[in-house]
DNA sequence: GATGAATGAGCCTTCATTCAT
DNA sequence: GATGAATGAAGGCTCATTCAT
């Protein structure tokens, strides 16, 4: 009676539903789920996810918005009030590593799914989220080399983009889950690496 | 009895379709490929295709195994006659860099659709070239840190995760082709993030 | 964890597509009849049955299996209780006469497909039921020897290959359906055939 | 420049891949066997059959129609010149017995494939020729009755069904080639049955 | 909210056949 | 006579989605 758009009232179910879903999305893959997937570890038949949703792609798109908008949250805090270059990149690889570490799904729909989601209009926002995302860094970055904190020849869009993938890929490709690193350890060991690289200083 | 096993002799025609098919591979990934667009791309019908090739998973698994090869050959040879720990890195960097540009939809097939070609027989190579891969990397990570060259509270196989993904991941995942950066000079950025980090020396 | 195997709950609807398809399969060959068609004979499109099948051998499986099972119920009665070995082929011969006419598809899939079916290996219990019904004429054959019911010099296997193919073939090959003879009067035929031979007593 | 119709001069290359052919359809089925595995047999390439033969069912065709001439020409010299009912039918039954053995391929065909073959007009002589084949066995039958040999209750054509069946199907059914019984043995066991049944006569 | 049945489009693959070289 | 490449129709199957009950 009322129209559909039935990402209105939450509800437990519907939330239960999602986490079943972005479970499997993390394993296996958005376009390689199948609904009736979805629907088997739920426990119901494929045609009743439909009383919750209207489509798989509306799964999709709440994982995948839930999750940047908590990054974004997360880097705007990151570099809100700080003039010191150094202290913010830290602040941004620590939200990252913490963020991320929540979103397992989102993660991995982005990394198998790329193509597929931004091709589409209705994902139109992932693009524009992953300019904010690369804006936040290299304005960072560029403010590291102007201050005399970060090297002056550094090249601040291919280092963001060599860090962002080292922070949002390794926990997922590979042998599924635990490899055993948790997001704090991923995060000290690239700022490590980052600030001090793997040799032994002089 | 006669010879059968049509990737026997390889042909141009032959060589032509892998070609295709591996350009949609690195666009769309392996799953997201039918085999009507590979046959589109070659001007065929679908049917056709498997004149050349006993399935789709044969053109994927020749993709897959020629990159890998080739890695493994450039690992090899860089690891060989060196005592010097710095040196191989530095090595298996510029060899990274310089096989992958030459097997973008290899990358882009384990990068989509590790999870589909990990799990079947036919493709358990796969598990066992990474592990040579991690081997090769680790090897050398944990030699630099005895010889002193590498800070002695290196994670090895941290490192090597996170600077494996960086080399092999950041050509392709989004924006497509090209956004300007040559295999060496990711190498060079790599390498000069991995030796001196990115803060200027006190 | 959930009941899956859509082999479980029988329902009515499946039941009478088992037995479109059996008609299909007894009139053309299991091999030789499509999903398509057999879709088309229950008013719905191909894709649909996979909605109560998980293929088409599972359909084949469950008729022959049905069938099998019947026959060596009939078997394993006919045998049991009884030390006259003639009688026992009596009612052996009956048993088939009756249950065979209820299995006609069942049957005309052995005729046709036998070679498909007996080489995989979710069939593997053809042949182990073929023993079984090979063991029990064979016995009853070689009691009757024993006994000096039946002709000491006869071949129990080749009898029971001349027998069984008598009686379970000719109500399928060539003109389809009835020619006119029920299964009684097969039996009937047969036995006098068998016990009397065709000419006249001396 | 001359006419199609390959069927012309045989050729020994011809017969041979006649003989390779019938081998498999020996053994999996005229439907079942494909032509690439055909051509496979003769070492050739799959459309390089089409220089003998102008199709797939053109192969089917000569072996079948070599066989039924040959089935017919000995009933037909099996019941010339012979008032004995008795003796015609033991000379149709070997005759038969040694006919079929060099006709595997045939045989094969007609269980596998008789709905296929017998549907389409180009076979339409399959028909008539096993109206042919019945006459001549119910004739012989009919006159055993009348002269006294046979029982006079004798169903004919049910007892030529039972017996065509039992002559023309054990050879092949199930496990492929050779249970041992040649087709001297099978006429042998056939008549004794036909003649004496399988009792020990009182 | 859920079930059960069905849709329709599309997927990978097979196969008899054709034809230029 | 044969090859190599292709056709075109069909086959079994999958999957997101719809909808009456």
């Amino acid at each position: 009676m009322t129209t559909s758009r039935k990402a209105a009232l939450p509800s437990e179910r519907r939330a239960h539903l999602i986490q079943l879903a972005g479970d499997l999305f993390a394993e296996k893959g958005y376009r390689a789920t199948t609904v009736r997937e979805i629907a088997d570890a739920a426990g119901i038949l494929s045609g009743s996810l439909y009383h919750h949703f209207d489509s798989k792609e509306s799964i999709g798109d709440e994982i995948l918005s839930a999750f940047l908008d908590d990054v974004l949250t997360g880097y705007r805090a990151a570099v809100a009030d700080t003039d010191d270059a150094r202290a913010a990149i830290e602040r941004i690889v620590r939200s990252s590593a913490e963020t991320l570490h929540r979103h397992r799904a989102a993660l991995a729909m982005l990394e198998n799914d790329w193509s597929y989601f931004s091709g589409q209009p209705r994902f139109a926002y992932l693009r524009k989220a992953m300019k904010e995302i690369e804006k936040t860094w290299v304005q960072q970055l560029e403010r590291g080399k102007e201050t005399g904190q970060f090297r002056a020849d550094l090249d601040a869009r291919l280092t963001y983009r060599l860090l962002r993938d080292i922070l949002w890929i390794p926990t997922f490709w590979r042998q599924g889950r635990g490899t055993g690193w948790s997001s704090g350890q991923i995060a000290d060991g690239l700022l490590r690496l980052l600030f001090d690289g793997i040799t032994t200083r002089p």
